[in-house]
DNA sequence: GTCTATAAGAAGATAGAC
DNA sequence: GTCTATCTTCTTATAGAC
């Protein structure tokens, strides 16, 4: 891995641990093994490096629920297959937690990505959800599935547990097989 | 309002515009129109006056909670006053957006006054879907319900609008209602 | 109680040598 | 491409006068 790609990626481990505002670039240096001089080559600044590395993490994230969601199986099959997929629940979602910095939504090039990425995944949702036939209007319906992930990784991280986020799930899926 | 009166609620503000670590002393100085000596006069540091201003949106957020879910009505009314209630949805939850700064989850004492507030929050809607009789676990119910405005919060921001927070809430009360 | 002075260290770069 | 030096501003206080 050459030394721009290192950079990425680490710029993408400390946005999920520390998020934007927390993540100065002599740390990212430090943990991709650079010097300032070879981090401001590749990269304007910070706010340029950053943008790669929510890009990269908003199009893996994106790549991970379209399998799941693309694969064989009821609706219901499929949504619960995403819901209840492995995750690093107390690190937080790597896209969702940035939307908490104020940094980030006040650039429309650092906000662009997540709100691409939650316009898809919900979009992708509720035509899963269509497909199923279910007696609910899938646009609402997708937000709040979404929104029990989202809301998921908040409770898990205050409670240092995956328990109420596992119990969300667990609500959520409950209420979803009995409207089926 | 005395000047630790508003060096408490200028830091309630800037903990839910800006999150813990991206609030600086000054800030917080600045917006109380107190200077650095004041401060420290009345406060041991930043931490000290954060722990002041969380436990007090804390207990806001309680007694607004109670006020609605303890009201008169059906259970499902009451969990909609509450989901419906009026919010400043594209600022945050001043609780929620907290469990994301890695500063507030490293400190115990910070981080006891998110932990206390869900869970209390969990076991009084538990309570209230107990009370309703609905064919419904109301642990994990709760917990989703949680989820549900947390997670809105964040689609919100990434979207720089309330449709989705809408949304989610639309979705999850047409599940409840069909359950119940 | 509040004010001003001082300070060590980090943040976020830029400049120029190699 | 990478390295070291330099720079300004911000952060988070402490010290002591008023």
């Amino acid at each position: 891995m050459d030394t721009a790609e290192r950079l990425i990626t680490s710029t993408q481990e400390l946005l999920r641990e520390r998020g934007y505002v927390g993540t100065s670039p002599k740390a990212i240096q430090q943990r991709a093994g650079a010097g300032q001089g070879s981090m401001y080559h590749h990269f304007t600044g910070k706010p340029d490096l950053a943008r790669a590395a929510i890009s990269r993490s908003a199009a893996e994230l994106r790549a991970l629920a379209d399998q799941l969601l693309s694969a064989e199986g009821t609706a219901i099959d499929r949504v619960e297959a995403y819901l209840r997929r492995e995750r690093d629940v107390l690190l937080g979602c790597p896209i969702g937690r940035l939307a908490q910095d104020p940094d980030i939504i006040a650039s429309p090039e650092l906000r662009a990505p997540l709100d691409e990425t939650f316009a898809w995944l919900r979009g992708k949702l509720a035509e899963v959800l269509t497909e199923g036939e279910l007696r609910l209007d899938p646009v609402t319906t997708a937000a709040t599935i979404v929104a029990v992930l989202q809301g998921g990784y908040v409770l898990a991280r205050a409670a240092e547990s995956v328990e109420p986020f596992d119990q969300a799930v667990d609500g959520v899926l409950a209420l979803l097989k009995g409207a089926a």
